[in-house]
DNA sequence: TTGAAAGCGCTACCAT
DNA sequence: ATGGTAGCGCTTTCAA
């Protein structure tokens, strides 16, 4: 049988309670008997039976708050399954979910949201949000109240997160250009439409794509980058003005949203299968453009694998009382082709 | 709190042994209590609770026994991988695995070790084997005898087995069509390198391969199918002797191993990077190839899935005494270029 | 500062 | 056929 909290009491000639303070650092033991029984848990190998703490646990639920922006966002939905799917598994263990879904990035709409989670006494608390000082403030607030923060998707930098778990940005990026160059061998004339220039995901998968290009010795230019703010409407008109005014563009780069509204306008001028599509993520209106070969593949992030990851490593986090390992958890670049959709 | 067995028992007026009784079919229950205590598990919506089943199981240690022919083939390492993986996140339940590793397909090696693994009693066994006669036969009789039977990266057709976690083969042969098609334009003249012909999985990449080549209205034909073994050696003489005897090949498909071998032969033919190289899995030589621009892509199946889903669920049956939902687990489809390996 | 005991949900075993 | 009880590993609370 397992070395547990019993055999070092035994050990040590104490009640299994002390062993208990000591390990919990809860206080209130001596210093040498401590010490006597720190020394004992290192010599014997004791590892926590988190059967045990869980079901000791169960006493009182536990709730962790979800944050994530996804009111018309369908990509969003991918994290909220992962998201449903470590609830359904960790439901026996007391743990149940208070997601809050948002429309957009409004500032002050994230950072209400935050402190609305906070204040409904949860456990920890996983967010997508967007990386500006006010969230960044409110999140390190949430934290020190005691609350632990962990990030999804996005992430936010010099902050205390307990760790993040999402895409790999420049890596999503270089597999791109990766498969341009895989699919095209001649001088490619590029249009790249990006969400917003101030996120930080969106400008490396330009970053890296373009490296890469580079780096592969692919001759390429790029007629124009558009901004669109995910809009399709936006993105649909300024795809086709672009394309109006650079005839020669033969490949489109799509960094996130929009890519409905970009391949209306490819197909308006008669371009669908003739221009390369690229472009991240795996919602409805991509998987059918990617059957109808206008999109020729879709660089994906696996959202449920974040959903699922984080929640159950906050989990993992609130029950062993102990930091995580680590504190980036990339998921993997996904190639999604029309065969392997 | 939620419905536990001493809610039911209160319920019915009855001791906690007794439900506990009803709930595992052990017997000795009057007929129409147990009915009266099935309603009400029923109406007050019990669901058994996996931490107090699992610390109560703690008593007796779980062994999980595995049957992988993964000496002298890196492909296994992945699942192997998985299989550690979840004998750790189990291992305070009380859980371990017997892994058994043995070299090459031969049928009595795996009946016998399959045998072997059944005599130390395990628990379960988890067991990538070959689809022959005598060895469904020594599946199906190790399952009579009590102990469940899972499938893992190679299924077994009309056994008993409780369920297959492993690659999708048509898909996966689709998917190289699919990638090709993106590649190339031109019109192709294939060689075909094949494990066994006898290997279903080998068989199903081939004909959805050529399939989903045809229906997407690729011009090809296929100059040989060479049949390796898996034995780099065999490959690299074959695929040389076919490169000289059709000069005109344009594209190499590969569906199992012999990936070096034939790489060896293209180079030595100079003809790395002219022609269109496709396989499958994940191993160091294969990314090398990658790296060095020899290989396109290579088509994966997450074997460390594999490995850690089997145990997982197996371990799921053995806590729940009820069957999985499903009898088939297909890990994804994995396309890995150059740039996210 | 420390010990003792109850209890989380479930199973196993002995007694009736 | 059924009840009662101990115990799995851990936390928590009360008493000393």
């Amino acid at each position: 049988m397992a070395v547990t909290i019993r055999t070092i009491a035994e050990a040590a000639g104490v009640s299994r309670g002390t062993v208990d303070r000591v390990i919990n650092n809860r206080g209130g033991v001596k210093p040498e008997l401590e010490r006597k029984i720190r020394r004992l848990i290192a010599e014997l190998g004791y590892r926590p039976n988190r059967a045990g703490k869980v079901l000791a646990a169960l006493k009182k639920p536990i709730t962790i708050g979800c944050l994530l922006p996804g009111v018309g966002n369908p990509f969003f939905d991918g994290i909220i399954r992962g998201f449903r799917q470590a609830e359904r598994e960790l439901s026996d263990f007391g743990v149940s979910l208070e997601i809050s879904l948002i429309k957009g990035f409004d500032v002050r709409e994230h950072v209400d949201a935050l402190r609305a989670l906070a204040r409904k006494n949860v456990s920890a608390i996983c967010a997508a949000t967007v990386d500006v000082p006010e969230v960044r403030e409110a999140v390190n607030g949430i934290i020190r109240s005691g609350i632990p923060v962990a990030t999804v998707n996005s992430d936010l930098s010099g902050t205390g997160r307990l760790f993040y778990v999402g895409c790999n940005y420049p890596e999503s990026g270089r597999t791109a250009a990766g498969i341009l160059n895989l699919i095209r061998r001649d001088e490619m004339e590029l249009l790249i439409v990006t969400g917003s220039v101030h996120m930080q995901g969106h400008n490396q998968r330009i970053q890296a794509f373009t490296q890469e290009l580079a780096d592969r010795s692919v001759r390429f230019h790029v007629a124009k980058v558009i901004e669109t703010g995910d809009d399709e409407e936006i993105a649909y008109r300024c795809a086709l003005k672009a394309l109006r005014d650079f005839p020669g563009v033969n490949g489109v780069y799509v960094t996130s949203g929009g890519v409905s509204g970009v391949c209306r306008a490819v197909c308006e001028k008669n371009l669908a299968g003739k221009l390369t599509v690229l472009c991240f993520d795996d919602i409805p209106s991509t998987r059918r453009l990617i059957r109808d070969g206008v999109i020729s593949a879709t660089i994906c992030q696996e959202p449920s694998q974040q959903g699922y990851r984080s929640v159950k490593m906050l989990f993992e986090d609130i029950v062993n009382a102990h930091p995580p390992e680590k504190r980036l958890y990339y998921t993997d670049t996904v190639i999604k082709i029309r065969q392997n959709l």
